[in-house]
DNA sequence: GTAAAAATACTCCGTTCGGGTGATTTATTA
DNA sequence: TAATAAATCACCCGAACGGAGTATTTTTAC
């Protein structure tokens, strides 16, 4: 299709707290014609603030953010981010594997996640395949991901009948999150399912970790969200 | 971590029913020297033969698995492995980017999900990933697998709807009852609108009496069923 | 310009919730 | 049968919640 042009350079940004680290990205960065650098924060402020005042020219396609960052996380950064400009692409730089961080990130919207250990060359294939469509992950990371949506039981291999995807919850668990959605207190859904309150309060915790919420809102949101009810 | 030993080899198979395709990558994984092909086949039936029939020295670590195949699919080969072997690893290793028989490839436990048009150089590495506890996907697969746990972006493209509001929430109380439905608190949602708690708290107090609810998740409920937000 | 209404801010109080931990019983399955 | 997993019950603690009431400021309406 392009045969000429000298293909458009990817707008980078980066967000990283940690001085030695972001200054030896710049620096390695620096060394790929491909790549322009728009802005490099230290804080998710200092990147919204970036962000938010760039014209257009400058606007980054991809920014880089590592998730621990001084006052508002790296998440907040990127939800808020989002919520305005939908089309920068940002992958998760960060150090940790733990799966709060990598679905939090996800729901925000990040479309990458990589590990700092990753190889610079690596980071840069990384740039250019958020670019094209793609959702560059570090493996170790990736496993993580598939175990959210696969499901350790499942028989009915040739069954063409997807359905929706559940958090993998029991039935009891399924019953009482009914009753949650119902705005029942525990008390009430004891009551209605015949097991005593601290039982009911146990299902229920075992419901926030499946479900990846800490909260009856957040718990009924994401239910009818998904239909799981 | 790993220091002593010459690096046991990493035993591969290949299950692939295009000839020269498969000869060809046979060739290529041939010049390295970590890994040790212990068998091909050209269809499911032969795999599991090969795997069900091996001395435990030819029992393959890996499994590059091509889905379609004559016969029984990839898919169906993999879950019937996976049942008796939980410890092969299994690559799918397809041309197909289509979302069924990407979930499909998770449900019955695959482990990396890789385009034909990998690099071998890439493969050869997806394949130690894999050995080391990683999950190896193409970044294009990746994306749709992040689309699977995310949650749907709120679209207002088609803004020219008309806007119902069953109750007669004031702006302000819509706009807290968002953040209650987001599973903030009322010290999250005071930072967030610039008010101070107990003014959030105020307004909750409000918006439970115009909706007849007495509980964050009654409220969430009521909000989701009747399209408040 | 004034009165009514809405928005904001705060206090007290009792209850519920969410996180952590651990014991006991009951399938399930190897 | 033995080992495991799942379900049930229990307690502690601190934070958050929900109810009731009060008061000040701002906005709106007449």
């Amino acid at each position: 299709m392009e045969s000429k042009e000298p293909e458009k350079k990817i707008k980078v940004a980066i967000v990283e707290d940690h001085d030695i680290f972001r200054k030896r990205l710049t620096e390695l960065l620096g060394f790929y014609d491909e790549l322009e650098l728009v802005f490099t924060a230290d804080s998710g402020e200092a990147c919204l603030k970036h962000v938010f005042e760039s014209e257009p020219a400058k606007m980054p396609d991809v920014i880089l953010m590592d998730i621990e960052l001084p006052g508002i996380s790296g998440i907040e950064t990127t939800f808020q981010l989002k919520e305005k400009f939908e089309e920068i692409d940002i992958i998760m730089f960060t150090v940790f594997e733990d799966d709060e961080r990598l679905f939090e990130s996800i729901q925000v919207g990040a479309t990458g996640y990589l590990l700092k250990d990753t190889a610079i060359d690596e980071v840069v294939s990384s740039l250019k395949e958020v670019r094209e469509g793609g959702s560059p992950i570090t493996p170790s990371i990736a496993r993580k991901l598939i175990g959210m949506v696969s499901k350790p039981k499942n028989d009915n291999s040739s069954k063409s009948e997807p359905e929706v995807v559940p958090f993998d919850l029991s039935p009891a668990e399924i019953r009482i999150l009914e009753q949650v959605i119902d705005g029942k207190s525990n008390k009430e859904i004891a009551e209605e399912v015949f097991l005593s309150p601290w039982t009911v309060k146990t299902h229920i915790k075992n419901i926030y970790k499946k479900m990846h919420v800490n909260s009856r809102a957040a718990a009924v949101r994401l239910a009818l969200k998904r239909d799981i009810v």
